[in-house]
DNA sequence: ATCCCTGCAAAATATTTGCACTGAT
DNA sequence: ATCAGTGCAAATATTTTGCAGGGAT
């Protein structure tokens, strides 16, 4: 998908909602596209397509959640080495991971924006930390200074 | 590999050198490395294990490619999606991305220093973009406004 | 001679794609 | 009735691991 990163969020905030988004696209409402979205919806992190997918099948969830991103209702984020996490789009989120012990802090977008300030005096770049994290080190790891 | 994120660069600026640090801690420079070793000062940008490993097996390219970062001779960034990175841990250097176009600018650590204060301000964290680079848009796709 | 390293095969992880069937509209 | 969506299988991509033989020391 390279659509989805062009698309802006829709601020669904339920199930229910993201379910009459689809169908205004003439987009269909299945029993595994309503289950996903519950899961999305109620969960309060990002999740795997395996986690969403439950039961389910895997390969669907990974093509719902890619229709989901490509109407805006869905984002994922890559936090390290594992595989994409999901969550909807309405949360404005950006994502700082610690690269030491793995610490994740959701943030709402306006508290980096002071990064994007100096990301832009630096080196000219709009910074955007919602499908790749700010990577660092949180403070107990930098206190180590192990890593 | 987690030690390797425990690991201090080593200032290796030549194949040799790295060779020689093999050797110092007993480990052996065999053919497959020197290979490995020479592809890899011999770049201008980060390769991935498949490019390095040219002919040979890719499975000990990623072995080696271990060892090397192991002893801080060796770092790998991910830039997107794709495969893993590989540069010499010696030009010290941190990855800024355009989400939209993939352009990657490689840049001194110092040249983020302003960031890095702005990312401590913020959250705390001390901010480090040589694993997972700094994300965002280029100053022509933010301009396109297009992401 | 030791034992680290190699190369190949196979497994593990993450994601995508082909296809025939089913179900939402 | 149409055709988008499902579920399964298989392919693809990246990386890791097991193993037996070979080469660096």
């Amino acid at each position: 998908m390279t659509v989805s990163r062009l698309t802006p969020a829709v601020d669904a905030e339920t199930p229910a909602a993201a379910a009459a988004a689809l169908r205004e696209r003439g987009l269909r409402v299945s029993a595994a596209r309503r289950e996903l979205l519950e899961a999305l919806f109620a969960a309060d992190r990002p999740l795997s397509a395996e986690e969403l997918a439950g039961n389910g099948d895997v390969a669907s969830a990974y093509r719902n959640l890619e229709v989901l991103e490509g109407l805006g209702l869905v984002r994922h984020v890559h936090l390290g080495h594992g595989p994409g996490l999901y969550h909807p789009a309405g949360r404005e989120r950006e994502f700082v991971v610690c690269e030491s012990c793995g610490a994740v802090r959701a943030v709402a977008p306006s508290e980096l924006d002071g990064v994007r300030a100096a990301v832009l005096d630096a080196v000219g770049y709009r910074g955007r930390f919602t499908h790749f994290p700010l990577a660092g080190l949180c403070p107990a790891c930098a206190t180590k200074d192990d890593a």
